[in-house]
DNA sequence: TGACTTATATGCGTGTAGGATATATGCTCT
DNA sequence: AGAGCATATATCCTACACGCATATAAGTCA
């Protein structure tokens, strides 16, 4: 077997040389970023007004043909940084989708992802030519049953969502109730500092329902995920709270 | 906004006949399934030793081109459906693999799913052409950290893995150590009837460690998931146990 | 018939979650 | 400055699930 190695390695160099990649036909492939943030309560997504067809005047997702020399993880990254001027973001992928129809142009599959970031932070790459907002997202359904969501702007008429994107949105919320009673992914949607009840504000945000306040904070500073800063948060009309710190990984790259 | 809805359409009808979808460089597109049964404790897979280039000799999962008719779970049924000749079996997306060079013909990414089928099943399709085997999968991680798996034969030697094989099961894997826990998805593993103590061999078999065996049947028959038959397994050298049926969803269609 | 093996039922100690209550602390208003 | 207020933080109690141990049941096998 390995006395055939080089003559194995000539014929595959063989076929490689003759292989055809235009043999089969082949979808349009693009990546989508449903950018997530939480504030005051409200789960938001960050969408644009469609300026061109197809799906003109809807509202979609930050996206973009995947390039030839570049993985689905830099294909994403890409595309944040492009369309908000951000480098150093919770970025996973979700779901892909490739309904037959989904796109009116072509075949067109796209690999969804999802990011994670805090409220305080302002787009850098602001386009000033295209329509932007943090949508608020409306969850009809419980749980982690799954569905489409709906697209509220801040003055609450509903936002219309181009393509299947109200679909990526519902998978987007389901990872989310998902992930977060066991991942530490909650930090990433608070500044470096935060008090127990605005994590406990996310979560409840998330999922949709209440949980334990006791419950809660017992159990997450048992989790040594968070430490203690020794400061307290000012000007709040009440006793202040003290700040902590995601504890495990470098969030030093954070502003 | 209402008022232009027919001028707009004709708008986009003009754009769409215009639209060029080769304008855009597109990688291929396939799919790729990890079959997984469990037999006497231990995970195995369905590999196929290829025969052509590129990677011959070594084994890959069945996959396949997706086509411009089909969606990614139309595909990925078709798949199993041509490799195994079946048809009613729990099929689920995994994650999308888009590493540049993985595939050394040209650009692929594939849309990986992972199937669950009993161990008793007979592949109804076979291919004697193509040598097949059901290949433990050797887990060389604790918990859900992830990573490659090792795939071995029924007499204990290593099968090398095509492309980036051994990364689509591990992630297989990890999946189903996450999900086990909480979803119905350990009955997919078995057939229409058993004992709780298979059940519980195939969750110790997934999740790479024992279960206490009172909780798992005090929580497994609280759960309501499980129905009694009043039946029990015959032969087995000692005092037989009751056998239990999936008590959700239909499960008639299993042979 | 008796030894053996595994299933099944029961009881107990412990740890965690949910819930209620009490105290602490900074802000605001008078 | 001091009272009132709202929320953080601490303590205690109860219910329940889990791990563990023990006892009994029901088959096979020598």
């Amino acid at each position: 077997m390995e006395r055939r190695g080089t003559s194995r390695k000539r014929d595959e160099a063989a076929f490689l040389a003759e292989y055809d990649a235009s043999r089969y036909p082949r979808p349009s492939l693009t990546v989508d970023v449903a950018l997530i943030q939480v504030e005051q309560g409200r789960i938001r997504s960050l969408v644009r007004k469609r300026g061109g067809h197809p799906e003109l005047g809807k509202w979609g997702l930050p996206g973009g043909f995947v390039r030839p020399d570049e993985s689905l993880d830099e294909a994403a990254a890409r595309v944040l940084r492009e369309k908000t001027g951000w480098m150093r973001v919770f970025l996973e992928q979700l779901y892909t989708f490739g309904r037959v129809d989904r796109d009116p142009r072509t075949r067109v599959v796209t690999v969804a992802y999802y990011a994670l970031v805090d409220a305080g932070r302002l787009i850098k790459a602001e386009d000033s030519a295209m329509q932007t907002e943090w949508a608020e997202l409306v969850v009809p359904w419980d749980g982690e049953r799954g569905g489409t969501v709906d697209c509220r702007s801040a003055d609450g008429h509903r936002l219309p969502l181009a393509f299947d994107h109200a679909e990526i949105l519902g998978m987007a919320v389901r990872r989310l109730r998902g992930k977060l009673p066991y991942a530490p992914i909650g930090f990433e949607l608070l500044p470096r500092r935060f008090t127990l009840r605005a994590l406990q504000d996310i979560h409840e945000a998330i999922l949709g329902h209440t949980v334990n306040k006791d419950a809660f904070r017992r159990r997450l500073l048992a989790s040594g995920l968070i430490s203690a800063t020794g400061v307290r948060e000012t000007g709040v009309g009440h006793r202040p709270a003290e700040l902590y710190r995601f504890a495990r990984g470098d969030r030093e790259t954070k502003s």
